[in-house]
DNA sequence: AACCAGGTTATAA
DNA sequence: TTATAACCTGGT
């Protein structure tokens, strides 16, 4: 068992949100959480995390970057409530929530499922995907399964979908494995791109518009200058500051508002919104 | 028994 | 260029 240092840092508060539907709460408030390569064992005591792994090789550093622990959010929040006294109650109410760097292929398959469906069903469809086609894992005697390898989804038909349950979507997984199959490297590629050109990038997929590629770059790659504007979003935009309009005019009051930080603050927005008030 | 869900696409005005 | 219906499906 390591021990992490994760000042200020709600574990419940960020992996119970919504942002990620592979945490497994356990009965004694710790989670087994299923990451790239390994099942971790993740419980809070005091400021440190309490982790156990399958797989102790660098432990530490793969936790430190999941759940995004060399930020320093208070430094962040500190300076968006002077410049943002109206937000000040919401930026504090989420002074522990923490987001996550999750797996990019994850992700984009992830957030392609979650259009137009709610967590329950999402979590469900990821769930069984990877019961079938990734790796299993024992871990304190449960069984547990990684995210399918790229090797193992551009392989995939529609009829392998069948059982994932997804709908109409199927037709967007598809079209993702065919740009897939081009992009070998996508991850990388994206890294070299700046927050335009990646999200232009992803949208070449079918069923990848706006919101689910700024869900891609905030979640797995950790870009903090999109703008994942969602339902819930659009409610806190108007209850909260009396705005209504379409997607185009709020991105712009919270692009002038928040710049390199919009990503962070709409999806306090959200977390407000669904998990707080 | 409808209604809705962390949206996107296709079509029409 | 902007607005609106249709979309699989199961949870509530």
């Amino acid at each position: 068992m390591i021990k992490v240092y994760c000042k200020n840092m709600s574990l419940s508060e960020t992996l119970l949100s919504g942002q990620c539907f592979r945490a497994h709460q356990l009965e004694d408030d710790s989670f087994d959480v299923v990451l790239s390569d390994r099942v971790i064992n993740v419980k809070q005591v005091g400021e440190f995390l309490h982790v156990t792994s399958n797989n102790s090789h660098n432990l530490e550093s793969v936790v430190i970057e999941y759940f995004d622990l060399s930020r320093n959010y208070d430094l962040i929040i500190d300076n968006l409530c002077k410049e943002n006294v109206d937000f000040s109650d919401v930026l504090n109410c989420c002074r522990s929530y923490r987001i996550l760097k999750q797996n990019e292929l994850e992700m984009l398959v992830s957030y392609i499922i979650s259009q137009n469906n709610n967590v329950k069903r999402i979590s469900n469809s990821i769930e069984t995907f990877c019961k079938l086609y990734g790796k299993k894992i024992m871990f304190n005697k449960k069984e547990y399964y990684l995210f399918p390898s790229y090797d193992t989804i551009i392989k995939l038909t529609l009829d392998d979908l069948i059982p994932i349950k997804i709908g109409f979507r199927d037709k967007y997984i598809i079209s993702m494995i065919e740009f897939l199959k081009n992009h070998k490297d996508f991850v990388a590629e994206i890294k070299n791109m700046n927050t335009t050109e990646a999200l232009n990038y992803l949208m070449v997929i079918k069923g990848v518009g706006l919101k689910v590629a700024s869900c891609i770059l905030l979640f797995g790659f950790d870009r903090f200058d999109v703008f994942p504007i969602d339902t819930w979003v659009m409610h806190f935009v108007e209850n909260y500051y009396g705005l209504k309009g379409n997607i185009k005019e709020i991105s712009n009051f919270l692009g002038n508002k928040f710049n390199n930080n919009v990503g962070l603050c709409i999806q306090y927005m959200y977390h407000y919104n669904r998990n707080i008030k």
